[in-house]
RNA sequence: CGGAGUAUGGUGUAACGGCUAGCAUACUCGCUUUGGGAGCGAGCAGUCUGGGUUCGAAUCCCAGUACUCCGACCA
């Protein structure tokens, strides 16, 4: 992609109605605009990062046999009901909205509902057992306060996941089997070892812990008590004497810290299958009940931890694995034509991967280094007069800050080209 | 939802109730410049909305709206 024709473009200050790393990062370097308090607009290298997160995850949750769906955003008010979830006295965030003829309907902010009820038209014998169903899609909350820019929004991209089983064995092997594939997610993304499942409140409707997926950081919202070494991390909200015994976990090896909730697994039993009124029949012919799970990923919010981790107020690195383009290729042969040419040609050869942004613009090399510096590409290489003369071009690996002079041939083989 | 604060060109800011609302940046044009946000000149562009007080309001008052922060909430 060519820079000059990004319609994009960095600011040199800061936006005064943002306080979040996250948001005034992205907001200057172009990748997010801000729609509203709590719902931003996803531009060209944001929406490229966003896509390869999602990528990532759809990925690991096809490998473990995860079925891809895509829910409405639009829900009768029925199939609420029948969970006691409709009313605003129970689940005060919803959004609701009228049909022309006076007829209620929600505006998604969660899927279980509509899962058991679309999945569920399937599942008529326990031989269509177990499944692994999940989409991901914008969720819309009525936060009272949405905050922290891309970490509580009104308005967010989610992978939501649900299992359906037979048995409680059946249901925690898929849940462990899930676990497993969350940690590869942030594995890949960068994260991993910032990244402990810790133990949580298993919400309303179970008696049991839910497992969270909190990345170590400042910035978060939830309070967790953590030994990094063990990979023990336990919620402020269950930090009880009670269940410290309960999970066998000693206080003296814990250590308090923030965590952002990139993730949130827990078990749901039967209590949707239940109330949806979705049995299987057994080898006897008999109705039985079907147990379920339930699994997130915070996609967009995923994006938003990334930036505070990897950024500062002016400058970020983006980990390769979702940088919106592995390189970027900062042109500076200014009028020289032979320099031109041969940057020219780097272009074309690293734009058959879709591995390259050159920054052409008639900018002097100052702001191009400091637009450069904010956008995070993870690979730099400068093209100008003096590396021509060395007859390459110069290569810097922004996380290790190591640089070198690669010809480009050494270049196109470094990527497989 | 309780509390506090803010609102001025695209962006960031300044202006005692009183001069043509200033500065920076961005943008447009011209000249110069070209490895860390260059220089000179010219130009475009603004007081959140609605009321009120006053000879006179960006400034004071009321209402609304939006945004931010603290708290509560976050299945």
């Amino acid at each position: 992609m060519r820079q000059s024709q990004l319609f994009t473009k960095t600011r040199f200050e800061a936006p005064k109605d943002e306080v979040a790393k996250n948001a005034s990062l992205l907001i200057r370097s172009g990748f997010i605009h801000k729609e509203m308090a709590g719902v931003y607009v996803f531009l060209p290298l944001g929406l490229r990062v966003l896509e390869n997160v999602k990528k990532i995850v759809r990925e690991e949750m096809n490998r473990i046999g995860g079925q891809e769906v895509m829910m409405t955003t639009l829900q009768p008010k029925e199939i609420w009901e029948k969970t006691n979830r409709w009313d605003d006295s129970v689940v005060d965030n919803w959004f609701k909205t009228k049909l022309k003829n006076g007829t209620e309907l929600g505006v998604g902010l969660t899927h279980e509902e509509p899962f058991v009820d679309a999945v569920g038209e399937f599942i008529q014998s326990y031989k269509d057992l177990p499944i692994l169903t999940y989409q991901i899609q914008n969720k819309f909350r009525n936060e009272l306060r949405a905050k922290n820019g891309l970490l509580r929004g009104r308005e967010f991209v989610m992978k939501d996941m649900y299992s359906f089983a037979r048995t409680e064995e059946e249901h925690n092997l898929l849940y462990e089997k899930v676990a497993e594939a969350y940690h590869k997610v942030y594995a890949r993304l960068g994260i991993g070892h910032l990244t402990l499942r810790t133990s949580a409140d298993g919400g309303i409707f179970t008696k049991k812990f839910s497992d969270e997926f909190q990345t170590l950081c400042d910035a978060g919202e939830d309070t967790v008590y953590v030994n990094e070494e063990k990979k023990i991390s336990i919620n402020k909200e269950v930090y009880t004497d009670e269940n410290l015994e309960k999970l066998n976990i000693k206080k003296e090896d814990l250590t308090e810290r923030r965590g952002i909730e990139v993730g949130n697994i827990f078990p749901l039993e039967t209590k949707y299958t239940e109330a949806l009124g979705v049995r299987c029949k057994n080898d006897k012919g008999e109705p039985e009940p079907i147990i379920m799970g339930c699994y997130g990923i915070g996609i967009s919010r995923l994006v938003g931890a990334l930036a505070e981790i990897f950024g500062t107020e002016t400058s970020m690195i983006w980990p390769e694995a979702v940088a919106p383009f592995k390189i970027h290729l900062i042109d500076l042969s200014g009028s020289d034509e032979g320099v031109k040419k041969a940057t020219e040609d780097l272009y074309q050869k690293l734009k058959e991967k879709d591995l390259v942004l050159i920054d052409d613009r008639d900018a002097r090399a100052g702001e191009k280094f400091a637009d450069a510096d904010i956008i995070g590409l993870p690979i730099r290489i400068i093209s100008s007069k003096k590396t021509l003369e060395k007859n390459g071009f110069e290569v810097v690996n922004r996380v290790t800050g190591k640089t070198e002079v690669l010809s480009l041939e050494d270049i196109l083989e470094t990527y497989g080209i």
